[in-house]
DNA sequence: CATTTTGTTCAACAATATTGAACTAAGACG
DNA sequence: CGTCTTAGTTCAATATTGTTGAACAAAATG
């Protein structure tokens, strides 16, 4: 441990207990107690606080991770100006192509999925909202990682690895500056399977003021992402709708 | 304060100063130093210790609630095995009527709003997911509170302040016991204005071994929900989608 | 460039988190 | 039934850690 970090360490053990409930799930103090190595009666006294603050609730002897979370996550999410625009866009984006349409933002330089829906045909992923990974391995991540300033992106780079995710990640650095000069220069990104197998999407970066907010993608089953489909008509549709979000953005801003 | 509230303090107020921001929007240091009445560099450590963690961000020099709530909130969520039933009839129910089909869950003697979808008619509201309301006042909230059990129904009642949201909400226990004996006659509830005035809902419960696990609701405008359409169409169609998941969660939890 | 404001660092001190031991409650077992 | 076992709770002493102002650095303001 370093000299001084400078946080409350009673604070970083309660996340770290949050975290251990959602990972194992409901757990009884005394289980608690032996997995996190800590006394039971210590263990107790976290698990009051927590529940105090409704953000762990008791279910007879087992304690679970409370729904008060949500309601900070929905805050944190609807407190993005683009997000109601982004929200219905989305639904749109689904609905009209029967494929799965997403919303992606940036935080701490990682992608956070904050909004998806699944079109009648679409394939089924295990994303949930809130989920993270790095910009590199998705369309998404990288039309904003794109548009991100010059500096921000030498930053991540240097500070987080370039995690391979499958065959076709991109983890060669200078490979990725060149893939995200392309993005800037067509307006749009691809994932060729480089998050997922057998799944490839485009994404498209919604701006606001030249600074990227967040962006969207469709994501489909690399069987029906092929050929002038993949190249021209569903990176159209992304940009379109990127594009009217865009223009909702800024009309409702000067229209304050 | 209490002699021994057996609570860890650091963590309370790290809860506090994430109330704070929630309510009061992004901050600097030192307007939480003044507001909270910290001094900044207790302020600094608190929120060094929450961005460690995620669950704020810095934004320039404002700290903000960070996308990490969104994870654990979304896990307390899908962690109900009903949920992902839950969310698809809700969906189907708001398509088929136009109107807000909504999901409610209850935590800690209160109602949770934990999902809802807005038909093409539906009127609008600002609940978000995550919201918590008393179990007293809202259609969904009556429904799930009928079918507690009469401890739990007794303890409730004199626990929480049975809060008057309209003229219409019932703050007179005896009523409410009255109209909880009458909603497990009927099988479901409703809400006359009782939380928002112009609104009337119509909500079912949804029970799997006796145990009631969650309500779902439509609601509308007043002079929609009359007649026969609110005494027995819109019931019929809750208690039906109600049904059809019930079914699917006996079925399902057989077939482990 | 001077001045004010804001953010950051640090080491001493006071406060509080931590702990085991003692206690109670609930189940298991014969 | 009563004994044994296991799980949950309480509490007061101690040591750890949270808290603080003062001093510094950085940025914004005039």
């Amino acid at each position: 441990m370093a000299q001084h970090d400078n946080t409350l360490k009673s604070v970083d053990k309660v996340f770290k207990m949050v975290e251990h409930l959602k990972t194992n799930g409901g757990k009884t103090v005394t289980e608690l107690s032996q997995e996190l190595d800590m006394p039971k009666s210590t263990v107790q006294v976290y698990l009051n606080t927590l529940a105090k603050n409704k953000f762990v609730v008791q279910n007879g002897a087992t304690y679970q991770i409370g729904l008060q979370f949500l309601q900070y996550g929905m805050y944190a999410l609807w407190n993005e100006p683009v997000f109601p625009n982004v929200k219905s866009k989305v639904e749109e984006l689904a609905d009209t192509t029967g494929e799965l349409a997403a919303c992606f933002v940036e935080e701490l330089g990682e992608a956070v999925y904050v909004y998806g829906t699944e079109g009648n045909r679409a394939i089924r992923t295990d994303l949930t909202m809130g989920d993270r990974s790095g910009l590199h391995c998705t369309a998404s991540g990288k039309a904003i990682f794109a548009h991100l300033s010059q500096e921000r992106i030498e930053e991540i780079i240097s500070q987080r690895s370039l995690e391979r995710k499958t065959p076709q990640t991109i983890t060669d650095p200078d490979e990725l500056r060149e893939e995200l000069k392309q993005i800037r220069e067509r307006g749009h990104a691809y994932s060729k399977e480089e998050s997922v197998e057998g799944m490839r999407s485009v994404a498209a970066p919604i701006l606001l003021d030249g600074e990227v907010v967040c962006s969207i993608s469709l994501a489909g089953p690399a069987n029906r992402f092929v050929g002038e489909r993949f190249t021209s008509e569903v990176p159209d549709i992304v940009k379109g709708a990127a594009n009217e979000i865009e223009l909702k953005l800024t009309y409702s801003e000067s229209g304050l």
